[in-house]
DNA sequence: AAGTTTCTTGAAAGCACTTTCAAATAAAAT
DNA sequence: ATTTTATTTGAAAGTGCTTTCAAGAAACTT
C-alpha cells in the first residue's frame, strides 16, 4: 500500500526526451500553432509512453480554469433515491456523452431543506465547470444563487421563467394524453396520485394536465380522488390505501411516477382488486419495471436516457460558448399502451 | 451568462481584512500551533465572509494533493445500470459518510470491456484520492493495475487473495440459507438463475452456496436447471423461459439477483403459472421492489446502503493510514421471508 | 534598561502544469 | 559571405493555495 515511487511529470518525460517541459506540453497536447520537427514529437511521445506518464488533472485544472468534470445534482431525500428508477437511466445517458468527451461525473444529492449552502461550495470552490440539475424546484433558494453566480446549468426539467435552458418533456401534455386514453376507455371516476410534492415543477405539471383532461371532458376534478405521492413506493401505497377508504369510489388512477404506482399497485392488491379488471392503473416514466410488472404497467414512457444525454450535450454547448440550438428543448413522451388498463 | 465578476481569491480577503495571505489561510484553516490573535481572527472571518469566499479546491488539491474526491467506479454494461436496485442504496450510503467528511464522489462506469486503460487515466491523472470498486471480477486486467499502483482502493464485493479491503456479505453462506429454506419446504427440484456471469464473484459464490444447500440435502445440482442471468430483468426472463421449455420439471427458482429476478416472474407469469401457488420464487438483494411485488418476494436481504456506508469509511481509514480493522468486512445478509415460496 | 521569551505576521518557495515571448538555430535569399 | 525569413525551443511568468522560516512586535525577566 505504499506509494514509492513518485508519479512521473512532464519534467521527467523533458528530461528522458531531452527537451523541455513546454515542448512536452506542446506535443502533447497537439497544440496547432506551434510546429515541432516530426522528430521531437515522437521522442517526446516515446518518453510519456515510457513513463507512463499521465499529466496531472489537478494541475491542469489550475492553470486552465477547467476541471473537466461536471456535476450531477439531485435534490431528494437521500432515502428517495433508493428507488428511483429515472435516476440511473438519465446517469447512463449522461455518462455516455461525458465519456465521449472525455470528461468526469461528479454527483451530488441534496436534501432540499438545506440547499442553501448546498452547491455554493461546489461552485465557487470551482470544482466542477458545470451542472446539470435533477429536479427544480421553484421555491429553490440556492437555484437562484446558480442564477446570480451565472454558473454553467441545465435543467432536467423544467421551471417557468428561469434564464437557464433546460431539457424535458411536456410534462402537461403528455398526462393529459395519458388521462385521455382512460377517459376514451369510458373511465370517469379518475383518481390521481401525485409524482412528488407539487412544488416540484414536473409534479404541478402533471397534475395539471391529468386535470385538463377531465375538464375538457366535462368533469369537475374531484380533490376527494387526489392524493399527493413522494418518490418512493410507500408514498404511493400510503395514498391508495387512503383512497380506498375513502367515500369516493373510482374506477381508474392515474399515478404520476411507476416508482409510486409500485406502492399503489400493492394496497390495490392488497385489497383483493384485480388489475385491470377492477381498477385500471396507469403510471408515468416507464421504469424498468413498468413492463415487467403483473400485469405490465401502461405508462407513459419518460426517455430518461435521453434527457440526460442531451441535457449533457447542451451543458457542453454552453461551456464552449456555443449558442445552443434550443434553449428549452423539449422531447416527446409517448403513452405505452400495455395492460394495467380496461375499459369500465 | 457572463462571468464578469471574477471570483476572489485569499489575496482580496487578505488585502480587505489588512492582513497576509499566509493568515487568511491560517485562520481559515484553523491550523493549530499557529496563534493569532482574536481580533486579526475576526477580521478574515468578516472579510471571508463579505467576499463570500470560498477557497478554489483546485489550488487546494494541487498543493494538499488531496482532491478530496473519492471515486465510485462500477463495473458493468452501462445499459445494465438501469435497473439495478443495488447501485442507488449503496449510492445513498456512500454519500452519507462523503457528505460527512466534506469530501465529493466522482462516478464512473466501465465496461467490462476496455477497462485496460480505464481507471489508470482516473488514478494517474490525481483525479481522486481512492476508489470504491463496485463488482469485481477475477479477470479484470485493469483491477490488478490499481494493485500494481497501490493505490488506495476498496472493494464492494470480494475476490480471493487481492491484498485490497472489502466490505461484502457471506454471498455462498447467504445462497445456502436461501436454498435450504427452499429445502425446508419440501422443494427437491429447484432451478437457479445467477445474478451476472460467473467472473463476477459474487455470482459464483451465489451459485456455490446454492449447490452446497442442495449436495448437503443429498442432491446432486442438476445442470439443466441452472441457467446464467446479467443484471437486466431481460436476462431473467429469457433464462425462465427457457427453463420453462426444458424438459426438466421444477417446483422453485433461486434467482441470484432480484432484477433478474422481475423478468424470471414475468415469464412464469406469461405462462398461466401462479406464484408461489405452482412456483416458488427465491430472491436476492431485496430492491425495494422486492416487498412490493405480487405476491412480496421472498428475497436474501442485502444491506446494500451500509455495505456503501461502509466502503467508504473504510475507504477514509485507509486514506488516513490508519489500519483498517479489519482487512474484509462481512455484512449479514439475512433472508427476508415473504410470500413468494411455500410448501410444495 | 537591557536581555529573553513568547506571539504574530509576511516573504518566499513549492505544487505540476500551460502559454507567451524572445532567443537560437536552420533555411533561404541576396 | 551576409542578411532576411522561417522554424524550433526554452526561460519565465502565471494559476491559487499552503507552509516553512525567520523577523518584527510585544510581553516578560533580571
Amino acid at each position: 500500500m505504499n506509494i514509492t515511487k513518485r508519479q512521473s511529470t512532464s519534467k521527467d518525460v523533458a528530461k528522458l526526451a531531452g527537451v523541455s517541459r513546454t515542448t512536452v506540453s506542446l506535443v502533447l497536447n497537439s497544440v496547432e500553432n506551434a510546429q515541432i520537427s516530426a522528430e521531437t514529437r515522437q521522442r517526446v511521445f516515446l518518453a510519456a509512453e515510457a513513463l507512463e506518464y499521465v499529466p496531472n488533472a489537478t494541475a491542469q485544472a489550475l492553470v486552465s480554469r477547467r476541471t473537466q468534470v461536471i456535476g450531477l445534482l439531485l435534490t431528494r431525500q437521500p432515502h428517495q433515491l433508493e428507488a428511483d428508477g429515472f435516476v440511473l437511466q438519465a446517469l447512463e445517458g449522461m455518462l455516455e456523452v461525458v465519456r465521449a468527451h472525455r470528461l468526469r461525473l461528479l454527483i451530488d444529492v441534496v436534501e432540499p431543506e438545506h440547499q442553501e449552502r448546498a452547491y455554493l461550495d461546489l461552485v465557487r470552490a470551482k470544482r466542477i465547470d458545470g451542472i446539470v440539475f435533477s429536479g427544480p424546484r421553484s421555491d429553490d433558494a440556492a437555484l437562484q444563487n446558480l442564477e446570480r453566480e451565472g454558473f454553467p446549468t441545465i435543467l432536467m426539467g423544467h421551471l417557468p421563467n428561469s434564464p437557464f435552458c433546460s431539457v424535458d418533456v411536456d410534462n402537461v401534455l403528455a398526462a393529459r394524453q395519458a388521462t385521455e386514453y382512460l377517459l376514451s376507455l369510458g373511465h370517469r371516476r379518475i383518481a390521481c396520485i401525485t409524482n412528488a410534492p407539487l412544488s416540484y415543477s414536473a409534479a404541478a405539471e402533471r397534475l395539471l394536465g391529468y386535470q385538463q383532461a377531465l375538464q375538457a371532458a366535462g368533469i369537475i376534478p374531484n380533490p376527494a380522488l387526489l392524493r399527493q405521492g413522494g418518490f418512493d413506493p410507500q408514498s404511493g401505497y400510503e395514498a391508495m390505501v387512503s383512497l380506498l377508504q375513502g367515500a369516493e369510489p373510482f374506477s381508474a388512477a392515474f399515478v404520476a411516477s411507476d416508482t409510486v404506482l409500485m406502492g399503489a399497485k400493492r394496497a390495490i392488491r392488497e385489497r383483493g382488486l384485480q388489475i385491470p379488471q377492477d381498477m385500471s392503473l396507469l403510471g408515468f416514466d416507464d421504469i424498468p419495471w413498468a413492463q415487467y410488472a403483473d400485469p405490465p404497467m401502461t405508462t407513459v414512457h419518460l426517455p430518461a436516457r435521453d434527457l440526460g444525454k442531451q441535457a449533457c450535450q447542451m451543458l457542453l454547448q454552453v461551456l464552449n460558448a456555443e449558442k445552443p440550438p434550443n434553449r428549452n428543448l423539449i422531447l416527446p413522451a409517448p403513452l405505452v399502451i400495455r395492460q394495467s388498463c380496461q375499459p369500465v
